[in-house]
DNA sequence: GATTGATCATGT
DNA sequence: ACATGATCAATC
């Protein structure tokens, strides 16, 4: 990372360093950032489905890299691009967290990975539409962001219908429909992967792995409720 | 046009 | 193998 960016900067010492970093990204294309960091701009991203995110990453001095935990993990700060259109709507769900198939029916929201990922989250908009050549697309202005009280009640209550029915054994039941804001979804290199669940007995089965999810109704209430209180 | 299920690249 | 970063593309 850092051996093939010599320009990357170094981890920011505080939020606000790192807030304050990241306004200075707002407005720049995504050409000029990689540039900036001597990295090759992908013609799409069919192939590079992460570019967008590692760039960001590496712009802003993010440590985690791909290891598990909080990209700033001194900050406890969690970085999501967020691809949105031209009138700043979100264009893609925003994935949150892997499910570990046999635990999470015995997770209450408290102690939740969702609510542990979502603690604390810089959003960074960037322009997502497809017909923008991707290094012509602009960083917009960043967000920090915590759940308010109505944020995590809603996300609580998704949680509690999702993690209870894996609970219960009924994973295969679950599809993209459930859930009001958190969604729960295919996540892994293909639909043929498997990993070890349980069934309502008890028997272990083989599992497509999934992930949750941020519908984007979610995120652009976000976007709508956040930065309209910082204006 | 929006959404779900499928998929891609890279690093540990 | 599995976690990170997500978007693609078939389908509703």
């Amino acid at each position: 990372m850092a051996s093939v960016s010599p320009f990357a900067p170094s981890a920011p010492a505080s939020e606000v360093e790192l807030v304050a970093r990241a306004r200075t990204l707002a407005g720049l294309r995504l050409g000029e950032l990689a540039a900036r960091l001597g990295r090759p701009v992908p013609p799409d991203l069919r192939r590079a489905k992460g570019f967008v995110g590692q760039l960001v990453e590496l712009g802003l001095g993010a440590t985690a890299g791909s290891r598990a935990g909080p990209d700033f993990a001194h900050l406890g700060i969690e970085l999501k691009t967020l691809p949105v259109d031209a009138s700043g709507r979100p264009v893609e769900s925003t994935f949150v967290c892997t499910i570990s198939l046999p635990d999470v029916g015995d997770l209450e929201w408290e102690n939740s990975p969702v609510r542990a990922k979502l603690a604390r989250v810089l959003f960074v908009p960037v322009e997502g539409e497809r017909e923008r050549p991707v290094g012509e697309r602009r960083l917009g202005a960043p967000l920090v962001w915590s759940p308010n009280v109505e944020e995590e009640r809603d996300l609580k209550f998704d949680w509690d219908e999702l993690a209870g029915r894996i609970g219960r054994g009924d994973v295969e039941s679950i599809t993209g429909h459930l859930g009001r804001y958190l969604q729960v979804r295919p996540k892994a290199a293909d639909s043929h992967a498997r990993r070890r669940a349980f069934d309502g007995d008890g028997v272990a089965f083989a599992a497509l792995p999934r992930g949750f999810y941020l519908r984007a109704v979610f995120t652009a209430r976000i976007v709508r409720t956040h930065y309209a209180l910082a204006r």
